[in-house]
DNA sequence: CGAGAAGGTTGACAGTGTCAACGTGCCATG
DNA sequence: CATGGCACGTTGACACTGTCAACCTTCTCG
């Protein structure tokens, strides 16, 4: 079957948010995309920020996936969290407004079935963590709060990556080097 | 003498920000706040993207200050470093919009004048941690790595835990704990 | 003295989110 | 079979916003 309105709608969102940055998600130009007028993304979604929830908890999904297939596809889990990582900086680099959409926009509700979205996501890397700890290439103690150490940290040097922040010679080191500190710091 | 009217407006849009948010900083709503007719500002700041941007210049700089403070205060580099990033945490976590506006706001420009104030507000950050390897409370190896590390993760936790992503009993841990896990990570 | 700049004003305009009212086709229930 | 409701779509309007243009005042300085 094809796709729904309301998913076309997301689609289009999470399309003008690549190409044109936050600002560029306007109701109307998505309706425009979609081939509906102007009033018709009412029917599906209370406001803007709904609309804009919905590409989150998108995103949120994909998230959530990549991690359970990085634990899946590899034998030993310490390449599973690299994977993972990778997978993470990766999505963040590609789409910076979509992943500040996900982190760092104030007008999303910071409840709700968002919430949950974004919690499962986070309790799929916490996955991968905790089974590192039992192969031995994570020390051991509170699996949370390492998880969000992690966690922490990637998305710090992805934030200061995209904001452009980070580079310059003397100035932050880009989003690999500091995960790669991080991790040598926690293998020894 | 008092205070110019451009430095008024930028305190104003200050105040919106800490207020309402983002969202509630308007041109019009400045301008009345100062007492002036709503176009006004446009002599002073060519468009609202640079008062905003003038807003997070100033914050920069008080950032910076803060760190140059908690080192000429403190005896030991350690317990320096640790009064800068209690100092950082405190601004993120009292004013959460002014935050996301210096490090995670789309519409502000990643050069210039501002990049400036926040290579400097780093530097001085840096600063700090130099010493700490001096003084043997931070390990050797490449100030700008080690100090992009801690400030990566300091900036992602806060960020984490002004989006509302932060808490939740299973979920990641508040800022504190995580930078004493990295800090503890570090002494080891 | 007079010109020009700095800073302020009013008025207009297009774009945006949102509300209200109105249409239309389909599906379920009497 | 009829019919009523509901899901989905439309047009029109409104207030608010950023921004441009034109105009006015006041002060400075050659």
């Amino acid at each position: 079957m094809t796709q729904s309105t309301k998913d076309r709608l997301v689609t289009a969102a999470a399309q003008l948010l690549d190409q044109g940055g936050i600002d560029a998600v306007t109701l109307r130009g998505v309706a425009q995309l979609v081939g509906i007028s102007h009033n018709a993304p009412y029917k599906h979604f209370e406001d803007r920020s709904a609309l804009l929830a919905a590409v989150a908890e998108r995103d949120f999904v994909v998230l959530r996936t990549a991690f359970e297939t990085a634990l899946d596809r590899n034998e030993e889990a310490g390449v599973a969290l690299q994977a993972a990582l990778g997978a993470f900086i990766d999505y963040g680099l590609k789409h910076p407004a979509r992943y500040r959409l996900l982190f760092s926009d104030p007008s999303l509700p910071s409840g709700g079935t968002l919430k949950e979205k974004a919690f499962a996501s986070f309790t799929a890397f916490l996955g991968i963590v905790e089974v590192c700890q039992r192969e031995g290439s994570l020390p051991a103690g509170d699996p949370i709060r390492l998880a969000g150490l992690i966690y922490a940290t990637v998305h710090g040097a992805i934030d200061l990556e995209i904001g452009g922040r980070a580079n310059g010679e003397k100035g932050l080191a880009n989003v690999t080097d500091t995960l790669d500190l991080l991790l040598r710091l926690l293998a020894a």
